[in-house]
This record gives C-alpha cells, structure tokens and sequence, in this order.
DNA sequence: ATAAACCTGACTAAAATAGTCAAGTATCTA
DNA sequence: TAGATACTTGACTATTTTAGTCAGGTTTAT
C-alpha cells in the first residue's frame, strides 16, 4: 500500500505554486530545478491538473502556471483525483469477476475494505492546499 | 494507493480461520476453496503468518492451521506486518538519495505523509480480527 | 525572429505483483 | 506400514504498474 510518486509529486508541485499567490505564473522548469522533478514528467502532471482546473496555464515567455482556485479550495483529494491517484483495496465494486461474486460466503471482509477507503479518504478530504502552505511557513520560523 | 492482494488474503484467511474459534484445524485446502485464493499463494502466506506466530500449523491429515493467539489480539497492522503489508508515502526516512536531503527548499510536504502514514496506521491497530469476525456473523443475522 | 515555455502522444526500462511449479517432510488412518 | 492428506520451502515467471524519457510540436513576449 503505497502513494505513487505521481500523486505525491503533484502535491509538492502545487504547494511550491501556492506559494506565489496566484500573482506571478510559475514555470514548471523552475518547480522542476526546486523540487527535482524531472521537467518532462511535470508536464505529463500539469496537463492533468490543467484538465481538472486546478491551475491555468500562461503560454508564452515569462508564463508557467497559476492557482486557478483559492488554495483553501483545494483539497488533497481533488488533486489525487486529477492525476488518477485512487484509494484502492478491493475491487468487488464493479467487475464481479475477482472479489466477492454477491455469495453470502464470500468476501467476509468486504466492510472492512470500505471502512478503509472512507478512513483515508476522509484524511484527503480535509487537507487543503492552504493547510500545508501554512504548515510550512510555520516550520519555517 | 492500493493494497496489494497478499494483504487482503492474509486478512481474508485470518477471519475465515477466526470464525472456527481454534478449536480444529482448518486445512489451507478448505480456505483456498472457500475465498477462491490458490493454494499455492496461501502457502507463502501462512508461512508468513507463521513465522510471526499469529497461527500454529497442525500437521498430517485432519491437520491445518490454528490461531496462535485470541482473535482480539490479533490487529490488522500485526497481520499486515506478517506479510509485509505496508504504508509507504514517501522513501524520505532512510535513504537519503531520493525524497527530501535535508535542505530546507525540499520536502515541502514531508509533515504531511507523516501525518497521512499516522492516520492509516491508527486504524490499521484498533482493528482486531475480532471485531471483523462480529461484524460478519451479525451481518448474516 | 527567436527563445522561453506550454502541449501532446508514443514509447520503454525497471520494479513490483501475483502468482505457479517442483520437490520435498510430517502425521494420521486403515 | 502404505498411502493419503496436508504442511514446507525455494525457485521461477508472466503480467501489470510505475516512473519516467523522447520527439515533435504550438504559443507568445520581447
């Protein structure tokens, strides 16, 4: 059980753009050089998040990417959603073939898997973009 | 972020192996066939399982395993532990190649997959093979 | 014009997963 | 004591997922 980097990444990279207020767009080569994330890789990322509008793009010289919603506003779980970052743990839910076939003898954990998913995605849930900028800056002094 | 099917069938067995209350031994044949696990598979877990002591083996025929402890002191994170189930967000800790090195500029979001290991984890020890085993039985009712 | 920066899709190496397969050993029952 | 049942172990492998790379664009400020 394990955060894939895409989804971890997408988060680094959009607290490092919060961290500009929406003013200045940032260039994804400069999140790339501060957070050493391969600039191609970014790309793959911010055209998802673009998709989703969380950000907004600025093309051209000087242009990067902006917020395109308050920071508050954005929770860790629309960023996972964007990048296909999911809570996984069975997959009874639709394709009946593997898990629990609707058998009363079957899938004596099913509940439990549910319960799982709704615990953590109630964590994501909560957590903003604005909560983690703030948890930073605090560090920070 | 997914759990991995060693976890789940791990869990799987455990409860269907709890709800014989360690009286007899339930063969690996018998589970295999009740949760659609391979035998196989359930092999490399129960020995797992066992190295761990969470079960006892019983050998020859009429043999199988048994549980080694009382279903309320087995949790979740002792089975997943077994079996090498585990919560991994970020590689930070202990090699310092990837992930965050130290620098202030890095690692912007390091609190937050403590945070986020911390929050599964909790729920991974409050939950004791017995609680899933009741919660079965008072579902069939 | 030209350079910076976004944009897109296809491709791929490496790792992890989810098993299978083979060759045992121990123990009960007839 | 033969034979069946069931545990035990280690090696092997196909598939899938991940984590990128690569190549070729397009847009826009200066």
């Amino acid at each position: 059980m394990k955060l894939t980097s895409k989804g971890r990444y997408a988060v680094m990279a959009l607290v490092d753009l919060a961290r500009f207020n929406n003013i200045n767009p940032v260039s994804l080569r400069d999140i790339s050089l501060r957070q050493g994330i391969s600039l191609d890789y970014l790309e793959q990322i911010f055209s998802k998040l673009r998709k989703k509008e969380l950000v907004q793009s600025v093309r051209g010289t000087q242009g990067g990417y902006i917020l395109n919603k308050k920071a508050k506003e954005i929770k860790l779980t629309n960023i996972f959603d964007a990048v296909d970052e999911k809570v996984k743990t069975v997959q009874c839910k639709k394709d009946s073939k593997k898990g629990c076939t609707g058998k009363a003898t079957k899938c004596l954990t099913h509940n439990l898997w549910d319960e799982l998913e709704n615990h953590i995605n109630n964590f994501f849930k909560e957590k903003s973009l604005e909560d983690l900028v703030k948890d930073n800056s605090e560090r920070r002094v």
